[in-house]
DNA sequence: TTACTTGCAAACGTTTTGCACGATT
DNA sequence: AATCGTGCAAAACGTTTGCAAGTAA
């Protein structure tokens, strides 16, 4: 999601913009995979040099909160996150670098119609996410 | 997953029985819903009073390691355990009581070529999971 | 000016580690 | 008997909270 985007958000919501959130809303936004609180903070201190941990975390807690960012489940945790899509999407991401690729139209209508009928359930969400290998860790493959 | 399956699963694999692990596994493998370190915890020390939460954590880091328990990831954190299924299959949480069903026939294969052949990528796993309301809970609604 | 935001320090809960003792094979 | 497993205590880690000072509106 487009940073202007994000900042206009917070503002609408009633969240002042200082210089801590338009440098975390800056990385988040810029960067095309999943980031811990600690990678956005010791990227965060390069524009913006004092600023704390805690406030990275702040920021982070408000964006997930308004749905700017996601959160990320990987297999060896979940504390990462990433910039929203638009819309209905899901996540395919590369296990050797950790880049990754949205896409849309999982089309699962009918499974979920069908689960639901078999287990009672009301379903009213779902998670669907891809692990592989992108282009480049193809070729250069480390494990 | 049947209890004895995984102590010869255990075994196997040159682990000892103890009196901790049975416990451990027991439970786990007895209950449907998704358990914490802690709340296993506070269950084994019902037959096995002087357990440490150490143990707990030593012994399902091991059963995770031989996939007969899984990491079930929620909303808020992946910390809780369930004993894994039998080949392929996914996972329907209710968001309300916790209790889950298992479902395979995901039928994802079309998605996944497709996707494949837009990324580039090699896709290795899939993970869908599906959040609701289980039939009890519909009826009596706490949120 | 006022309310919100910040950084610091400390608290907190969870998970891991070192070690001597105890148990399984 | 030898190795592996255990509980305890302490450490390490990630995250949250209280507070006084600073800042955006």
């Amino acid at each position: 999601m487009d940073s202007e985007l994000c900042l206009t958000r917070l503002k609408e919501n009633g969240y002042r913009l200082t210089d801590a959130r338009k440098a975390v809303v800056e990385i988040v936004a810029a960067t095309t995979h999943a980031l811990t609180p600690v990678e956005v903070y010791d990227r965060a201190r390069m524009s913006c040099p004092g600023m704390g941990l805690v406030t990275v975390y702040r920021t982070l807690e408000k964006l997930e909160e308004l749905g700017l960012i996601q959160r990320v489940h990987q297999m060896h945790g979940c504390q990462a996150f990433i910039t929203s899509g638009n819309g209905h999407e899901h996540l395919l991401l590369c296990t050797n670098c950790g880049s990754t690729v949205r896409f849309s139209g999982d089309q699962l209508d009918r499974l979920i119609g069908s689960i639901s009928r078999h287990s009672g359930f009301i379903i009213k969400e779902h998670w669907l996410q891809l692990f592989g290998m992108c282009k480049k860790c193809q070729g250069s493959v480390k494990k």
